[in-house]
RNA sequence: GGGCCCGUAGCUCAGCCUGGUGGAGCGCCCGGCUGAUAACCGGGAGGUCGGGGGUUCGAAUCCCCCCGGGCCCA
């Protein structure tokens, strides 16, 4: 077990459960949120603001993988801003109520139905929605804190909470006064299973592709023998509905001899139909404009199983009307029409005067009045009348479409077009100025901005009605004698005007509703509506209510409009528009100024995660397992935020791969650092006299600051990712450090030994400050372990730490440009050296740097220890004669010409076997367990090989240094016991003597 | 039916805006290192850049059409 008496340190592989384990310790034993948040926010109130606001979460599950992907995020660009000295504001916010909590309850409890709420009990029923809000909240801010993402959750933002709700009232009141909130007869899509009707941006998120009939039937012309409108439909349950025929006035219709019938179609559409429905022969008859079948008498094709349409004898009822909308597109351009179960059904009956039968209830099952239908639910009965059709001789044909179809967003449940009394809010008014104030907004990706603005530009009034229980309650009550009414913006209001002020207790349901109100106008007793409104309005109000809740309201002129927020692409239609919409509604303006879009985040095989399915991954879960940070920089760097992504578990391995090598950079630098006892308290003169390849580094660090500045503020997080991976890979690990070795190998206290030290001491403290906001764990690990170890004067914490920056002093761009074209080189040394199989560790003789001009010879005689050093190559030359040089080869690099001389001689592969000697011999020290520094007694190698020998005693001081040996023997005849190698082709037997 | 995104090596993705001989990581094969070592490094094989047409001296990149995967709207 890691505790915090325990210091950090980098012995060992990095482990991200340990190293998280330890730093969530240290976090929350010395506060360090508080101590950022107070740095941050309290005591910097002349610094920029960096105005974030939270998309709350819905408390009514666990944490996915897609949510810890946009939290991620969030946390990314928070991290950065505070580190940049932003004034930065981290709310963070709940949302309680709605429907999805409603539904978790049920599920929890086993209810089917509203009825097993009411006999349950209302009052009980929302003890519950409150309890799974606070089981889930406890989970979500668990889960938060353990990704990592630091946001202020002692001040969250709930919108049951009574201030919140206090702003949503005042919301409404505000849209009642200036007479845009108002009740109305629509057809409106209604859930059967949670009986209740639902907005249109709640019907947009719940689309799926379906498969429904699709009926072709004839309806008989009452005054016209055997003739015969036909109509088609997807839904042939709304036929028991059925009131009126609606054809388009101006489109050509024609009469159609079918055997010894007439059909009566679309001009436009009749040879499509027929051809689907097989007819073969027929004829036209007759050509006429739909508006001359305006008042034609037709009789209702289930006039014998629906009692109830012998009654329905008004002028247009079972008629044929005309309308504009009637589509020449689909269908036969007669259109059946139940004005109870279709928006434009619903607006041609009101016009004609056409009465509304509705004989269903709004839980799907049909009435009395439904006739032989009775008790069935809506879509039960699509085969019944559709068999009864058959069986009048009325059903022309029965085929099948696959198309989008909507459904409950929450529970799945096909809806219903059903007409119903609703409250709406009215958007016309403000449409305009949405627009307008849409394109203030930055949206990242810039087509997110196209696409906000064809739903705004498409919306209808909101309808924001619920005949639900949890959720805020509409604040209208209604004069139950004189139909007065009156809306409330507060409950304090509410207590003012009540009739029994004891009683007003809780802005929810059921205790609100016991509250009655004296009619200002006739001294009648007033009640409330009894709807709760739309759960996208209360979050949809965030940017006010999430400040009154804590009594903060004069924050608001600072806050307001927010710089940021992200969240999921499906909030074009929640709550980037419902924020957006409440915001201009209140105060015409836009209320935030950018907006990130996250693309979904699918399973690994690119499907969609649903618990169904069982492919869902949970956060919490994952993390446990593998450890944020992995998880965070795979989440936030594997693509662009809008795009989806498949989540794969090895991918995240793979990434945590790059962290390792942080790790080990780190872990060798500290150890060389502390062996030489380096410290940075002369860090500035250490860094006087740098060395090409420091210069190198410094200035590569100095590109690689800037591209995750410029990713971040350009919400393109995954580059900055990336790109601070990429520098401690390729250039820190595997370029730069192979190159300081030999400086770090130095015994005595040389300027080149602290000026390597200073320079990755420099590199790896901004590499471990610019990989913070990423990952947050292993960079508070780090800067404890390292960063802090060697200097006492740091910071309590990484993350209090300002975002780091370059002096410019140290910026040299030309010997950077040198040095990375000598690296460029020296890369395609080592290929040729695997093509020619020579060996890093074989030096080679010599190469040759060709350059344009005289002024150029000498940096680059500087900088050309990189080639050296890189490629193990002995002698380099400067120059700019370009003679041929005789059997070297020749390198391809951008403006310089490089050759290198890649041919052995003699004293290369003495030098080359001595040091393959010195390997072998390593490694049976180290098979005998002996300790780095102890000295064995002799090394005898025996061979017959002449260059062997030759190699052993040219360079017999160098190995006995090397292996710590006081003395080596070369012979002939192996000794007992010794070890047979082969060098080379060339065969040894080796013994250590101890 | 309309709008949008994506399609590049076995896998995951860069490159496309501003055309100039196709890249990285992982995986695979081969090798190196053995003083960051249950770590690290190098090399290699592998692609008609979804298909077709056009513009151009030259197209993964610009334009048009089509196919496939996905999202949104109707």
């Amino acid at each position: 077990m890691v505790s915090l008496s325990e210091k950090p340190s980098l012995k060992g592989r990095y482990n991200p459960l340990k190293v998280e384990k330890w730093v969530l310790e240290y976090w929350s034993k010395n506060n360090i949120y508080r101590k950022v948040k107070e740095k941050s926010w309290e005591k910097n109130r002349n610094a920029p603001l960096f105005r974030f606001l939270e998309g709350p979460p819905t408390a009514n599950g666990f944490m996915h993988v897609g949510h810890a992907r946009g939290r991620t995020l969030k946390d990314i660009q928070l991290r950065y801003r505070r580190m940049k000295g932003y004034r930065v504001w981290d709310q963070a916010g709940w949302d309680t109520q709605g429907l999805p909590v409603e539904l978790e309850v049920e599920k929890k409890l086993g209810f089917k139905s509203k009825k097993d709420i009411e006999n349950y009990g209302v009052e009980k029923f929302v003890k519950q929605c409150q309890e799974l809000v606070d089981y889930y909240i406890g989970h979500w801010r668990k889960a938060s804190e353990r990704l990592g993402l630091w946001l202020d959750y002692d001040h969250a933002y709930q919108t049951r909470h009574p201030k919140y709700l206090d702003t949503t009232w005042s919301f409404l009141k505000t849209m009642w006064e200036k007479g845009l909130l108002y009740e109305d007869l629509r057809v409106v899509p209604v859930c059967p299973r949670c009986e209740t009707a639902l907005s249109s941006h709640e019907v947009a998120q719940g689309y799926k592709k379906i498969k429904d009939p699709s009926l072709y039937f004839k309806v008989p012309l009452r005054d016209e023998e055997k003739t015969y409108m036909i109509a088609w439909t997807t839904t042939p349950w709304t036929i028991i509905a059925n009131e009126a025929l609606t054809v388009h006035p101006e489109e050509t219709y024609v009469k159609i001899r079918v055997g010894d019938e007439y059909w009566i179609m679309a001009e436009k559409l009749y040879e499509k139909v027929l051809d689907e429905v097989g007819v073969k022969e027929y004829e036209v008859v007759e050509k006429f404009k739909g508006k001359t079948l305006l008042g034609k008498k037709y009789v209702h094709p289930l006039l014998e199983e629906v009692p109830a349409h012998r009654e329905h004898n008004g002028k247009y009822e079972h008629a044929i009307v005309v309308a504009e909308w009637v589509s020449m597109e689909e269908g036969t351009g007669v259109v059946h029409t139940a004005p109870a179960h279709g928006a434009e059904d619903f607006e041609t009956g009101k016009k004609y005067g056409i009465r509304i039968f509705r004989p269903i209830r709004k839980n799907g099952y049909f009435t009395e009045e439904a006739g032989k239908y009775r008790g069935l639910w809506f879509k039960e009965a699509n085969p019944h009348v559709i068999e009864d059709l058959r069986r009048k001789g009325l059903l022309v044909h029965l085929g099948e479409i696959e198309h989008d179809y909507p459904h409950c967003w929450r529970c799945d449940t096909p809806l219903m077009y059903y007409a119903d009394r609703q409250w709406f809010i009215n958007i016309d008014p403000i449409k305009k100025k949405m627009l307008e104030e849409n394109d203030r907004v930055r949206w990242s990706p810039e087509w997110a901005s196209k696409r906000f603005r064809d739903w705004i530009e498409n919306a209808r009034d909101w309808c924001i009605s619920r005949e639900r229980y949890w959720g805020t309650p509409l604040p209208v009550w209604t004069c139950k004698k004189c139909g007065y009414r009156v809306a409330f913006g507060s409950l304090e209001e509410v207590k003012k005007h009540a009739l029994n002020p004891e009683e007003v207790v809780d802005h929810h349901r059921p205790w609100i509703d016991r509250v009655k109100i004296k009619c200002p106008r006739c001294g009648g007793i007033m009640e409330r509506e009894p709807f709760v409104v739309d759960v996208w309005l209360d979050s949809g109000v965030a940017h006010t209510a999430s400040l009154n809740q804590y009594g903060w309201n004069n924050l608001f002129t600072q806050l307001f409009p927010y710089d940021w927020i992200t969240e999921a692409v499906d909030q074009t239609r929640g709550w980037f528009y419902t924020l957006m919409f409440t915001s201009v509604a209140w105060y015409l303006r836009s209320p935030y100024k950018a907006v990130l879009n996250q693309g979904l985040v699918l399973d690994k095989y690119g499907k969609k995660m649903s618990k169904s399915r069982g492919n869902v991954v949970w956060a919490l879960e994952f993390m446990e397992k593998y450890g944020a940070d992995p998880f965070r920089i795979y989440l936030a760097s594997k693509a662009a935020p809008w795009d989806n992504i498949n989540f794969d578990p090895d991918e995240v391995m793979d990434i945590k791969r790059q962290l390792d090598i942080l790790w080990n950079s780190t872990n060798f630098a500290l150890t060389y650092m502390e062996l030489d006892k380096w410290t940075p308290n002369r860090l500035e003169e250490d860094l006087r006299v740098l060395e090409p390849e420091d210069k190198w580094i410094i200035y590569e660090l100095y590109k690689t600051l800037k591209a995750i500045e410029e990713a971040i503020e350009g919400d393109q997080p995954h580059k900055g990712g990336r790109a601070i991976l990429e520098f401690i890979v390729e250039k820190l690990s595997h370029r730069y450090i192979t190159l300081i070795r030999p400086r770090v190998w130095i015994e005595e206290d040389k300027p080149e030994k602290r000026s390597a030290y200073a320079t990755l001491y420099l590199v790896l403290n901004a590499a471990i400050k610019a990989i913070a906001p990423y990952t947050p764990y292993i960079a508070e690990y780090l800067y404890q372990a390292f960063t802090r170890k060697l200097d006492p004067n740091a910071k309590e914490s990484v993350h209090l730490e300002e975002w780091p920056t370059v002096p410019s002093k140290l910026l040299d761009e030309e010997t950077w440009s040198h040095v990375d074209k000598l690296l460029e080189a020296a890369e395609q040394v080592l290929t040729l050296r695997a093509k020619v199989g020579i060996k890093r560790r074989w030096p080679l003789k010599r190469a040759v740097i060709v350059v344009d001009g005289p002024g150029l010879i000498e940096p680059y005689k500087k900088a050309s220890k990189v080639l050296a050093v890189y490629a193990n190559i002995k002698e380099i030359e400067v120059t700019t004669s370009t003679s041929s040089f005789e059997g070297l080869e020749e390198l391809e690099v951008p403006d310089i010409k490089v050759y290198v001389d890649v041919k052995l001689d003699e004293e290369i592969l003495l030098e080359g076997l001595a040091r393959e000697i010195v390997r072998r011999i390593q490694v049976m020290r180290r098979d005998l367990n002996l300790p780095l520094d102890a000295v064995v007694e002799k090394v005898i190698v025996a061979t017959r090989d002449e260059l062997l020998k030759k190699a052993v005693e040219k360079h017999r001081d160098y190995i006995l240094g090397e292996v710590r040996s006081k003395t080596i023997e070369v012979v002939e005849e192996p000794p007992d016991k010794a070890r047979k190698w082969k060098i080379e082709g060339r065969e040894a037997w080796i013994k250590v003597v101890v």
